[in-house]
DNA sequence: CGGAAGACTGCAATCAGTTGCAGTAAACAA
DNA sequence: TTGTTTACTGCAACTGATTGCAGTCTTCCG
């Protein structure tokens, strides 16, 4: 079959142990020994099995990912983060979506656990109950969801939305609508209070709503219905669905509505109009989720957030 | 540490044998064994540990799959399929990228080649003699790569790019530019080609390029110098990018030159003007390719393409 | 010069399953 | 009744690497 550790061994004269310990513990063998056994193992293109080291160590240098939707551009930038993150520590990374079901992220999480040695949870739908238990088999790090006592990696969705928020205020906006996203997505009820907290406009609240470009559309009606100036979405794709539904319904964007997203994503960026967005920052998130995995750290980290203004949204019409 | 098969051999009264073949080869158990010990596995909360079962057996039960750029939306449909078709199955998918180098994408496929059944390999960049030389070592499905001998699914991107030619002859353009991908690239050699073949047009090539909206961008200036009033872009993301340079010359599209895009990536389909394109069918070979691979087929694939034509494209200026 | 510490290296058990072979008991045929 | 087949089930070797323990050989100190 494949050339294993004996091969190696016979090959160059030394016991398997002692090849073993030239890859695993290097300190623990002779020079002269190591620079043979390594020069052998390279002639015979020898590579350790993973199979058989994690068998015996228990570890399995793989980590999962999971998140709500893989084909959603702003998860596309975290994995790709976090597969390189992975990478530089000699993991690997195995992905998976869960078609926003929490019981399809239940049966992922089971999976998955015999073979990582932690799982990265992007947006998780579970409970925080059931999230707890199951962080009692297999360790997690959470992205954009706060549980006590697990490792956390959130982006401050709420600063985010209060600075969206302000700058319509400061466009003249008087009354505006949120449009959340799933009903288990903790940044929407993040975004939500955040909102709730801010003084000076009139909130109608319109959700939950699917998060992808036809929940945006869907909700196209219910905007102009509320007769709001300003709109905050749960997210670009959604935000984009919604000036399309609304320029379907002879509303224009941003003439009659302005409209901001959340994620800053490329679609949304090359969009026209060019999305008015929460900048989301993907990539950090990957890169730090798996380290702290890979390091076995616990942690709650924070990452920043920030309003980038593009031509989505403009004062509302009629005023000065 | 976790329950394994001898704990429940021993709950159940039964040797390990029987409990192994309880689960990978039932009829040769006694029902009412068989049901026993699936009873006690069930009440410990058993599961195999993969690793050991896959030193023994030699399969894991894993599949790779490695793409130029993760976060290209093209390649987010097909992974998303992909995964789908691998989790039916009871697979596991491991997913990384080669950032477009030949070098990395081959250091992926050796890190992997250990610890999966097969390996998915979309758009590779190396070449034909290191591909075939590789594939004696694990066992490949190529997405849009052709070699003789080693099971593939392609897409028809010489129909498409005909279909996309024939577009413009028709709108009255008569002279246009093809803008390539990267050098290694199939799918651009295969539009390449085709392009060439297509009679009544006079054709400038333009590459190669990166596949991406900055590649589109740097390309811009070139269309305007080759006088052209059609392009076909390697990808939505070059034609996009092609669209932003070409507005910020001054360039009108589709009044002063048509644009037509390769994939129907969701970002091209939102993009104003939207974008005709050639329909590419990520998921269908996402999935196809899996299951050549879990099946252990081997075949030559051919996938349809069609063109959608959407807004980026108009008679040249001055015609009829 | 004796003894101890240090530096390697080898031995063999171990990880959690799988599977060829052999053994047992019941069913069946001759 | 004996021989054979069938249907299970158990035994034990095996997969490829890791690692605690013990043994050997130097080297160094007093």
């Amino acid at each position: 079959m494949s050339v294993t550790i004996r091969d190696v061994a016979h090959a160059s004269g030394v016991h398997v142990s002692t090849v073993s310990r030239t890859f695993s513990a290097p300190h623990l063998v002779n020079a002269e020994t190591r620079t043979r056994v390594l020069a052998v193992a390279e002639e015979l293109d020898y590579r350790p099995n993973r199979a058989a080291r994690s068998l015996k160590t228990g570890r399995t240098n793989n980590v999962g990912l999971i998140v709500p939707d893989l084909a959603n551009p702003f998860f596309s930038s975290l994995i790709k983060a976090a597969q390189a993150a992975a990478r530089r520590q000699d993991y690997h990374l195995f992905v998976a979506d869960t078609g926003e079901s929490p019981s399809e992220e239940e049966e992922l999480i089971l999976a998955f656990s015999k073979q990582v040695d932690g799982i990265v949870l992007c947006s998780p739908r579970l409970s925080n109950k059931a999230l707890e238990k199951l962080s009692e088999s297999v360790s997690f790090v959470l992205v954009n969801r706060l549980i006590r006592g697990l490792t956390t990696v959130v982006m401050d969705v709420a600063h985010g939305a209060r600075v969206a928020m302000e700058h319509l205020a400061e466009l003249g906006h008087r009354r505006v609508a949120l449009v959340t996203g799933p009903a288990g997505s903790w940044t929407s009820g993040e975004i939500r209070r955040a909102v709730a907290e801010v003084s000076g406009l009139d909130v109608v609240v319109i959700g939950p709503n699917p998060p992808t470009e036809e929940g945006g559309v869907a909700a196209a009606a219910g905007i102009v219905e509320a007769g709001v100036t300003g709109v905050l979405a749960y997210n670009d794709l959604v935000a984009i669905g919604l000036i399309e539904g609304l320029e379907a319904l002879g509303v224009g964007v941003p003439g009659d509505v302005s409209v901001i997203g959340f994620d800053d994503s490329t679609t949304g960026r090359l969009y026209r109009p060019k999305l008015t967005t929460v900048a989301m920052p993907a990539s950090a998130a990957g890169r730090m989720a798996v380290d702290l995995l890979v390091q076995s750290m616990s942690a709650a980290t924070v990452l920043e957030t920030h309003l980038v203004v593009r031509d989505s949204t403009a004062p509302p019409r009629g005023s000065a």
